[in-house]
RNA sequence: GCGGCGGUCGUCUAGCCUGGUCUAGGACGCCGGCCUUCCAAGCCGGAGGUCCCGGGUUCAAAUCCCGGCCGCCGCACCA
């Protein structure tokens, strides 16, 4: 990770401290449990920041799920799971980690990690009393002071609990949304009339018991995941509908792959979709598709194309069912990049496990375009002839016969004897046929493929808090954009000792209001300091009513960016701004 | 988990080293009133503090000691 911590000194302005006292200050997000001395991971969501979460989720779905309705349907599962999910989806083997710790100077390792390292042998799997005999064994110290190594024992970053009250029914909270549709495929295949290539969106809470989750916002034990798996017939992906994406196809990713890394390439490159998908560069069109949406939608939250890129993981890095992941990579002020997104092709492999681990058919049926004759060599039998002339045995003779197959019983036939005999019976040779038919076949079962692009929504919110962050002078200025912005607009009477003037103003309040906008009425200290007041919180338009309005029933909007007023008719106030923020 | 630094009204902070003068001071914000002025910080008044939590030392603890919690930084960890 030596590219990262160059790129985490490139960020010098340090806002951090100024934009979490003011999300503390104006309720964007502050730590949980304050009155008990707080929990680190977890974060309450204030007035302002749930707002602004909703408005990054409905933009999410806009371009996720609204904007391709024709493929894409959304679905919400349970975030309580019973055992048998992570059994099936491989967490609960591969969510947890051996760990050790070093007597002497308190060091963790992964100790499958060090005993491969050291010894050049397979440890992965391998349960903690067998690691911890094979430490002994070997005399393995700790690898940064040399100091004695004490029991491995396991982490697992799954959250346990009961479901009932019987012991033995252990739940665990879901650490991805993912399983939830993989489970449910199949209805929902069913529901949206066996579409595919099928995305399944969902938006829910997750939960993951990480061992020190430090960096306030970006790293959280329970959290809220935006993600959809996409099914499609690997053999017949179909083609993505990439004139829905800004700029289309030849539209550029940034991308840094994994074989640059290796070499120690710190900087991304820039390929067309054709080209990242024609080159082998990403492993799905598909996938390539999310990604360029993906690309489209983070821009939405205020961040240029330069702020942000895709990072191919290194196989190691990878989670344990997917076989190519990218990480869509942000820049933020303090960390440097920070991961908003994870695009991972997953293959059939939830599918196929959830399959063998219920047993049952999660297969979708792949129609031909021309169904296939084929030639197949069938057993006739004539139960009549048997039944007549072996009477009571014929029921285990007409069994064996149908166990069976043609080419058995094409052998049989082989004697030039007019019987031939089964089971220590003789039956008469025309009572057996081996004939040739021709079946018309229609299609075969296959298990659909996936690709998944997944969003933390939480570092969404940070990130664009992040960026807008901006000073002029002592000035705080939260450049959201309106889409995102918590409060959509505020209105101010200019003076409040003008009785028309307030009765104006509280009127357009009232309309933004009745109309389903976020606004805000502020009277409070002179003008200036209300557009202070607003511009902190991000409020994209102020309207002030001012003597004029009077006259001429005309408000000014004043825009927060620029400080520019344009002056516009009262009744043309509330559609003006709708249109803006929508 | 380890090491370093830190935790005082809503926010930022003074005080801590050198225990008592702290009934914990200030600024901003907030609330009420005045003023009416288009880019915050005019005037008057007010509310607001478990000095992170627990224990110890002491006649006396925001202040010293121990343990814990939380935060930041570094190391480790981050399917």
């Amino acid at each position: 990770m030596e590219g990262l911590r160059i790129l985490k000194t490139e960020a010098k302005e340090d806002k951090y401290e100024e934009l979490m006292e003011l999300a503390k200050r104006r309720g964007f997000f502050w730590q949980s449990f304050e009155i008990y001395g707080g929990v680190s991971g977890f974060y309450d969501l204030g007035p302002l920041g749930t707002l602004m979460k909703r408005s990054i989720i409905d933009l999410w779905l806009k371009y996720f799920v609204l904007r391709h309705m024709d493929l894409v349907t959304i679905i919400e599962t349970p975030v309580i799971n019973p055992a048998k999910v992570f059994k099936a989806s491989g967490h609960l083997e591969s969510f947890t980690d051996p760990i050790v710790r070093c007597e002497k100077c308190g060091g963790i390792f992964r100790a499958d990690k060090l005993i491969e390292e050291k010894l050049k042998i397979r440890a992965e799997g391998k349960k903690p009393e067998e690691l911890t005999q094979i430490i002994k064994e070997n005399d393995l110290r700790c690898p940064s002071c040399g100091g004695p190594l004490g029991e491995v024992r396991t982490f697992n970053l799954l959250f346990k609990t009961t479901i009932g009250p019987y012991e033995g029914n252990t739940g665990y909270l879901r650490p991805e949304t993912a399983q939830g549709m993989f489970i449910s495929f199949k209805r929902v295949h069913t529901v949206m009339r066996n579409r595919l290539p099928l995305g399944i969106a969902q938006i829910g809470r997750v939960a993951r018991n990480e061992i020190s989750p430090r960096q306030g916002m970006i790293r959280l034990r329970e959290f809220t995941i935006a993600e959809m798996e996409f099914f499609f017939d690997p053999e017949k992906p179909g083609q993505p509908p990439f004139e829905r994406i800004s700029g289309g196809i030849k539209s550029k990713l940034n991308i840094l792959r994994a074989e640059d890394r290796l070499e120690g390439v710190e900087k991304p490159s820039q390929y067309t979709i054709e080209e990242a998908i024609e080159e082998g560069i990403v492993v799905s069109p598909w996938m390539a598709y999310w990604m360029a949406v993906s690309r489209d939608f983070v821009k939405e939250l205020g961040l240029s194309e330069e702020e942000t890129f895709f990072e191919e993981k290194l196989p190691e890095e990878r989670a344990h069912y997917a076989t190519q992941t990218f990480d869509q990579l942000v820049k933020v002020s303090r960390w440097g990049w920070v991961e908003v997104s994870g695009h991972a092709y997953r293959g059939d492999y939830d599918l196929s496990r959830h399959q063998k681990y219920s047993g049952q058919d999660l297969t979708v049926f792949r129609r031909y375009e021309k169904p296939i004759k084929k030639k197949l060599k069938k057993v006739r039998i004539n139960k009549a002839i048997i039944g007549r002339e072996l009477g009571s045995d014929a029921v285990k003779v007409i069994g064996a016969l149908r166990a069976m197959s043609p080419e058995e019983v094409e052998k049989l036939l082989e004697t030039p004897e007019e019987f031939i005999e089964v089971e220590g019976r003789r039956i008469p040779k025309d009572a057996v046929k081996v004939v040739v038919q021709e079946e018309v076949v229609h299609g075969e079962k296959v298990i659909p493929h996936v690709v998944e692009p997944s969003f933390g929504v939480e570092r969404l919110v940070f990130v664009a808090l992040d960026k807008a962050y901006t000073k002029e002078g002592d000035r705080v200025v939260l450049r959201l954009p309106p889409r995102i912005a918590p409060i959509k607009v505020v209105v101010f009477p200019l003076v409040t000792n003008d009785e028309e003037i307030v009765r104006i103003a509280r009127e357009i309040y009232e309309r933004f209001l009745e109309a389903g906008i976020a606004a805000l009425y502020d009277t409070s200290g002179a003008i200036g300091r209300r557009y202070y007041r607003a511009d902190e919180i991000g409020v994209p338009y102020a309207i002030t009513i001012d003597h004029r309005s009077k006259e001429d029933h005309t408000v000014t909007i004043r825009y927060r960016d620029t400080r520019e007023q344009i002056r516009i008719s009262i009744s043309d106030v509330i559609s003006w701004v709708t249109e803006k923020v929508r």
